[in-house]
DNA sequence: GTGCAAAATGTGCACGTGCACGGTTATTGA
DNA sequence: TCAATAACCGTGCACGTGCACATTTTGCAC
């Protein structure tokens, strides 16, 4: 692997002038620059990291992470996934500051400001569906300060990139898995939740362009909206089982399983359920049977993978590729919970 | 962080006897040590990685790679998975040699036998599964050279590591799924390899638990054993499905598939088929609809995590945990291929 | 050709670690 | 008491990079 002194030697400069081509610091001559260049094109040469990191260690990068708290053990497993790339990335002068912020607009808006009086070099975000935040993600933005969304994207942002499972696929996938379960002709029901949270809408778009397009046999009955609370999704679904009773399925797709699964079991009846997660409660479900698969969105990689990318573009500029980003669902059954 | 200078300092010693003290090399008064290991400790003193990577620069560590080669998609990808980790690696100095080898004890052998004339550090090894290579890689290992063992394990052998998916669990795994896709009574049969390797027979176990414990309805008619010949594959599954007429679905340990697919698809039956890999063929027949589901193994991320391992033996002496070697199934359906 | 900026290039240090070498005390033997 | 030896410890360099500063070369007006 070339060095900058074994460039300087070939092209017959020091390692100084070669510092400054590489990294366009001051001025050098147009013909050395260019000499310069071609050597380390045909040497192909990258800058050694441990050396990089060692000359780095003086500037250190603190990196903001803001994190949503409701008793979220999701985000808890993000936050792990920040952690240990952090514990691994400390050598490499990075730092990490998180804010745990309740589901509000402006608990969020104000834990960006704060970020950015305590001057940040980069910023990790589960955000907040809302033209505000997209505002300010914009204005931190545009003072050179790299923004990951995280889990859920604010599309038409100038954030850096999103990090998070393609919502639209999730639900393809769940449409998948019905279609391997189910046989004749059917119906199912979908528990959803807010429907201007993007994640329900794209995954029962998802979901539909599945059943319509592969599985002309089963219909979905109705799709019920629930505000992610546990009780309101019990009596919904408690009521669409009794209302429809040909039903054998339900499809949530996020959104207040807990009580959805225990209108099931009380139903008594043989009602195949797919979610997504993999929280606690949803393995206790799984199981136990009442769930019949899970889709994991790999909460633990999405935190390590948002840090590793902020890393890379505040250590060696380099962007993000896009097919990186998006972090692969996984599928759980039974068999694979211990 | 501390550093070696600051633990000198503390100490009231110079970086010499730190260095002296952390790397157990010359002597050092016994009350000295022991204060710099309590100062040590009170740090938590961990030494950072670019200056150990820039210090480590002269020598390099040469990693033998021995996987099979008879056309198998699957090392490819394993050795995709080597070299992108190799490359993020060169840096501290790692390099690797490859030898692809027929399926055959004696070239095996003779490849690793090269390779320790070749003075490596650490071997990357896909075992053929017999004694002499379990009594080779004790002698390699005995000369302090760490093996690992990547897809499948030689157990009761000195390597330092078997970084693979559980055989067991893949087993139960496909049983689960069958679990999932099939209502009433119902028979299916088992296609699997040579007897006496030990991927096809562990997962036949781990079907077997999980059908016994939790699918009564599900009935196996017959195991065939291929050599993992297609034609023989063909063949097999042909008579089968002929022999037993209510058979609805095939589970194929790995070998043969696309024979049996073929077999599958001329009977023109609707039968569920389930398998491992994530080959081109196999996602081709997945995306057809002739194999319901498909249980990967993540090769490429095998390879990698095998490089990583023995860089973090070589250059840190840290012992791999045993729970970070044994890589996740995933699992495939139609709608998450493209 | 002399002076004098400006342009171009060279040099030295810091970062943290490993390691070779040299140096300074205690201990032993005569 | 002195030299010889062992036990113990300090110093300097290398590794690759970034950056501040020093030095040389060039261009230009007089």
């Amino acid at each position: 692997m070339a060095t900058i002194k074994e460039i300087a030697e070939l092209a017959g400069v020091s390692r100084g002038t070669v510092d400054r081509v590489l990294n366009n610091r001051g001025e050098v001559n147009a013909e050395t620059a260019a000499r310069i260049l071609e050597i380390v094109k045909a040497l192909d040469y990258k800058p050694n990291k441990a050396g990089l990191a060692l000359a780095a260690r003086k500037k250190r990068y603190k990196i903001g992470v803001i994190l949503f708290s409701e008793n979220n053990p999701f985000f808890d497993e993000v936050m792990d996934g920040v952690s240990a790339k952090a514990l691994e990335l400390e050598d490499y002068g990075i730092s990490t500051i998180t804010k745990r912020v309740e589901f509000d607009l402006n608990a969020q808006l104000q834990a960006m400001d704060e970020f950015i009086a305590e001057e940040i070099h980069g910023l990790i975000l589960a955000p907040y569906n809302h033209e505000k935040i997209r505002e300010k993600i914009d204005e931190i933005t545009d003072m050179q300060i790299p923004v990951i969304t995280v889990n859920t994207d604010i599309e038409g942002s100038k954030r850096l990139a999103y990090v998070g499972t393609d919502y639209f696929q999730g639900g393809r996938m769940a449409a998948g898995i019905f279609g391997l379960m189910m046989k004749g002709n059917t119906e199912l029901a979908i528990i959803t939740g807010s429907s201007n949270v993007l994640c329900h809408s794209e995954r029962i778009r998802g979901f539909r362009e599945v059943l319509d397009n592969n599985y002309p046999n089963i219909q979905i009955a109705e799709i019920a909206e629930n505000h992610d609370d546990e009780f309101e999704s019990y009596a919904l679904t408690k009521k669409i089982l009794d209302t429809y009773p040909k039903i054998s399925a339900l499809f949530f797709t996020a959104a207040g399983v807990t009580g959805g699964c225990k209108a099931v079991i009380e139903s008594r009846k043989s009602i195949k359920v797919v979610t997504f997660d993999e929280l606690p409660a949803i393995l206790t479900l799984l199981k136990e049977g009442v769930i019949s698969a899970t889709i994991g969105q790999q909460p633990f990689k999405q935190g390590a993978k948002s840090l590793n990318i902020l890393f890379e573009y505040l250590t060696s500029g380099n962007l993000p590729q896009p097919e990186d980003c998006i972090i692969d669902l996984t599928m759980k059954i039974k068999e694979t919970v211990f």
